[in-house]
DNA sequence: CTTGACTCTGACGTAACGTCAGGCTTTATG
DNA sequence: CATAAAGCCTGACGTTACGTCAGAGTCAAG
């Protein structure tokens, strides 16, 4: 018997594995974005492998930012799904970066309340601007340029690389925040721990690329302003801390 | 002359310092999320500084979910800021875990495709899924126990702090994948970072939490399994890679 | 052969604004 | 100081991505 050459999926049993909705997967044949590649004699829509794989395509779109509309006419031009992965995954970093950017102003403006001076105007500016910008990081509608260049080749592997390491610091600053915030003592283990993964993003920087590098590692030297203004964090006392921490190590 | 006591924001003023749109304000106003404060005798919109305060927390619990009209009551009632910001980070900090697994899986997907071997059916549904989860996060709608939660005290800041450490374990696992898929050997400097930072953030268990740490822990120990549930990233090669690197580095 | 669970195709509802329209106000300018 | 140009006001209808019935056929189990 020709027994299943290749799966095939009943409306309600994608659903429930992928966590949409029926109603979504009807909208998306409705709109033309996703037709299943087949019917059952009695009208079932059956849904196949590279259905499948179309789906996760829309999805990719869609969280680009894309109108459902837009995605069809994309989908039916062609594009590698590799360059949709790596579109992807650099618009989930540019989220990230949005995301602990805010994250880190939230901390701040929390631990600075906690320690008794309460959140000025400019804090809570500062809060609904960030807040804003994460949203408009997660619609980015696209325009026509960009919607070019995801046909096109974009990306060197290296910028990729560096956008990792970079989005690491907010996360980095935070925690030592919190651990400055915390009252912890510079010559505690927790604090060399930290003090060594602040190191270690630097070092990150040096097989890397030349340009950013030397702006991170002025932004250690020359301490301060780069990084509040990059990263939106906390700063100065922060690496005054990092520095402690490292020489007391000696 | 009374100089300005307190600063005052016509709408537009307002929207160009947080970037929102005037119609946004407009609506706020009309669902009676925020009334402006005051109007001028000709029936501009006058904005005060603690009407920007409150805007803030309607652009904090609109990113945790509720739609304003749940907002409003929500405001009405009391709530005090510390506890706003501290639940603002915390659902950020989910998303944020939730938008990291799936970034790791992307990765790992890419990544693969890139050495050969094409993306599977399960690697499509496994990405939907986490798309989805994504989602869902982000919209997470409140049950009225969470909203009850709102108003009274929660999350140990312990908690906070080993969640934050725990959301750094998906970055540094795409980042190790990343290395080896570039074949870094394990004796370079760039594997002993790599390898600094994981013992760094197994350490930090160290003095936080018993279970969470004995879990930890034994997902190094132990291997693969726990770390791959958990985290939805790749999984025992890396753990090959780092104690290579570890004991390259003796 | 009868349920109960699933699926189908409309069709209307909704949330959070976007986008005019028509008409005052305020500010900039010759 | 007259007159644009720019900003603000109040409706009111449009839009996107589904949610939510409604009415009717289909399939799997007992």
């Amino acid at each position: 018997m020709t027994a299943q050459q290749t799966r095939a999926w009943k409306i309600g049993q994608l659903a429930a594995e992928t966590g949409l909705t029926v109603r979504a997967l009807h909208h998306y044949d409705h709109l033309g974005v996703l037709r299943p590649s087949a019917r059952t004699s009695t009208g079932y829509r059956l849904y196949s492998e590279s259905d499948v794989e179309r789906l996760y395509r829309v999805m990719a779109l869609r969280q680009l930012g894309l109108p459902l509309d837009a995605i069809g006419a994309v989908l039916d031009g062609q594009t590698s799904i590799g360059e949709l992965l790596d579109a992807h995954r650099e618009h989930l970093d540019r989220q990230l970066v949005a995301m602990r950017t805010l994250r880190a102003q939230l901390a701040t403006v929390a631990a600075a309340g906690r320690t008794g001076d309460a959140a000025s105007v400019t804090d809570f500016l500062e809060l609904i601007r960030k807040v804003i910008t994460v949203d408009d990081t997660i619609k980015q509608y696209f325009n026509d340029e960009q919607l070019a260049q995801l046909a096109e080749r974009r990306a060197t592997l290296g910028e990729a690389a560096i956008a990792e390491v970079e989005a690491a610091w907010p996360t980095l600053i935070a925690r030592v925040q919190a651990a400055v915030d915390a009252g912890v003592d510079a010559s505690s283990t927790q604090a060399q721990q930290l003090a060594a993964e602040w190191m270690g993003l630097l070092e990150q920087f040096h097989g890397g690329d030349e340009d950013l590098h030397g702006s991170l590692y002025r932004m250690y030297a020359e301490n301060t302003e780069r990084i509040e203004a990059q990263h939106g964090g906390p700063p100065p006392a922060l690496i005054e801390f990092i520095k402690a921490a490292t020489t007391a190590r000696n």
